[in-house]
DNA sequence: CTTAACGCCTGAAGGC
DNA sequence: TGCCTTCAGGCGTTAA
């Protein structure tokens, strides 16, 4: 499932392929990914529009065209973007959703099993309104302490389930937030508002210390993410406490880790560590 | 204002 | 083996 890595992965992989490429015309297979636009009106807002660059801000993915319009879309849980050179075909046809023809021969892939993801088209003067909604984001802003602890000061959910409000901070999910608690010694089922600032400062520098590392990995493929060119990340391999209930924990080596329900989700947690 | 519940979806996994 | 139920979960919307 995609967070804030993962997207970063996959806007770096679209950057490095993409950028002043031209939609030649496009194939949807399937309509339900677009938003706002039928797919009559989606096929000519992009015909023939130029990527000029993508940018990431939280979970969501921003094409930007050169003449100013854009597309924004959200991964949510299966969503990917395939590059394809001119010269490969595509191999594996499932669950393809949507496919960009460049005018060079390349093309440009959207699948999703769930179709839970979304495209929405923008034009160069709208408001955007998914962006705006938006918290502060780990990498691309500096969370202070004490805009955590404004935030939370009239919440009464658990912390975990604070960290998951994309208003507060934009682009952890599941995976990431429960690991950061971990390295933050700080129990998931705390209430927001009990956090003190101190507990902020280590939290915040613990969620910037695991998205820079899951970035450098090129992500987690926990469930099936994969990169633009198919292939997976490598930080499953390194993850301490999440989908790791009834194992010893790595950190004391002592008590085994749990797994706990908070808000529907799943949350994993060390007792020992994470008073 | 905050919080909970539901809907969107399909494939994997488990029970019988 | 095969059918049925449950689960996975980000986010928008609606309800409380």
């Amino acid at each position: 499932m995609p967070e804030l890595p993962e997207v970063e992965t996959v806007v770096n992989g679209l950057n490095k392929t993409i950028l002043n490429k031209t939609i030649k015309n496009i194939n949807i297979l399937d309509k339900r990914p677009i938003k706002k636009y039928t797919p009559q009106n989606f096929t000519s807002f992009v015909t023939g529009k130029t990527f000029k660059n993508i940018i990431r801000f939280g979970k969501y993915i921003h094409f930007k065209f050169k003449n100013g319009d854009s597309i924004v879309s959200h991964l949510r849980m299966t969503g990917k973007y395939i590059f394809l050179q001119n010269t490969k075909n595509i191999i594996n046809t499932s669950h393809v959703r949507l496919i960009f023809y460049f005018t060079d021969g390349s093309k440009l892939l959207f699948k999703d099993q769930r179709i839970f993801g979304t495209l929405t088209p923008y034009l160069a003067n709208e408001c955007i309104k998914e962006i705006e909604k938006n918290g502060l984001d780990p990498i691309l802003n500096k969370i202070t302490p004490h805009y955590l602890f404004k935030k939370a000061k009239n919440r009464t959910i658990p912390v975990k389930v604070f960290l998951l409000d994309q208003s507060v901070i934009a682009g952890l999910g599941n995976i990431y937030a429960t690991e950061a608690l971990f390295y933050a010694k700080i129990n998931p089922q705390i209430i927001a508002n009990k956090i003190n600032k101190t507990q902020w400062k280590i939290l915040i520098n613990k969620i910037v210390f695991i998205l820079n590392l899951a970035i450098s990995k090129n992500g987690t493929s926990i469930s099936d993410f994969k990169n633009i060119d198919d292939k997976s990340g490598e930080f499953q391999n390194m993850l301490m406490v999440y989908g790791k209930n009834g194992q010893i924990c790595k950190k004391c080596n002592s008590t085994s880790i749990i797994k706990i329900k908070q808000s529907g989700r799943s949350t994993f947690l060390c007792p020992h560590c994470q008073k």
